[in-house]
DNA sequence: TATGGTCCTTCCAATCATGGGAAGGTCAAG
DNA sequence: CTTGACCTTCCCATGATTGGAAGGACCATA
């Protein structure tokens, strides 16, 4: 055996399940592995190199097509840094977008519990802010 | 007729869009609907007043599940209102959580990207990053 | 060599909330 | 009676990931 990795040998140096390896392959983000005798899937360094990328593509919330589009950049030495900026970008775009969707609902409904007293009487601001849509987000 | 609504006024009356009142009606979230001869779904106002309610805790980023429990104290008058309370600081901090772990996304992809010319040369630190993991968050 | 344990294979299904669309029934107005 | 807007049910798709079943392959040890 050269320095080829099982699948499984290949999650664990990349963070990526092997689940999530062959996921990968059936949608075409990585190239069709190579088989051993036993049918088995083997990995080589520029392999994990692949997993790792997009690894740590996914662990900054890029979505598996943006990914796509990053690999192929990647592997494109004549490549322009302003289309992978471009993507970084729009992607902090979209997370900051949902960060603030996130804090408003957050922000509305610490003010409605914050006149709740959360006792076991059942007079209850929350339920009757979800009720009535007071102290509701705008919408 | 009286005062019923079709499932399209009652869409417009409620924000909840139609396909999700059967939606809802199909996985139990709503007791079955009244029918008209024609076996058309009919609205009446607690009907609507329901409906409101989803939408606005929905609005809220409450998952189905909990309000399915939003409702059932709602509906009891013997409630605590502890228990209103709990679910939805709960929700406030897995709503915060999911904050936090976006920020460091986006403060980590702004990090990489700051470091990027983003014009026509190939040399980019945020493919360099995403390749290497320098300047990832801690994982 | 038999056997068990662990890995691998493929395929199917579930999650969560929502929407799209097909094929067909109902209803009001013209 | 036709037209068009609405309704019905049913199936499928999204995005990323995980779970499991059923079966084959590999390897170590007894």
């Amino acid at each position: 055996m050269n320095d080829s990795l099982s699948i499984g040998a290949a999650a664990k140096a990349s963070g990526v399940s092997a689940k999530m390896i062959r996921h990968y392959e059936s949608i075409g983000l990585l190239p069709t592995a190579q088989r051993s005798n036993g049918n088995y899937r083997l990995y080589g360094e520029q392999d994990v190199h692949n997993l790792r990328f997009i690894h740590r593509a996914r662990s900054l919330g890029f979505p598996l097509e943006t990914i796509r589009e990053l690999l192929a950049l990647w592997r494109n030495r004549q490549r322009a840094s302003g289309q992978v900026k471009k993507l970084a970008l729009t992607h902090v775009e979209s997370l900051e977008a949902k960060i603030r969707e996130m804090q408003e609902m957050a922000a509305a409904l610490k003010h409605l519990a914050h006149n709740c007293h959360g006792d076991d009487r059942p007079d209850c601001p929350i339920l009757e802010g979800l009720a009535t849509g007071k102290g509701h987000p705008c919408h």
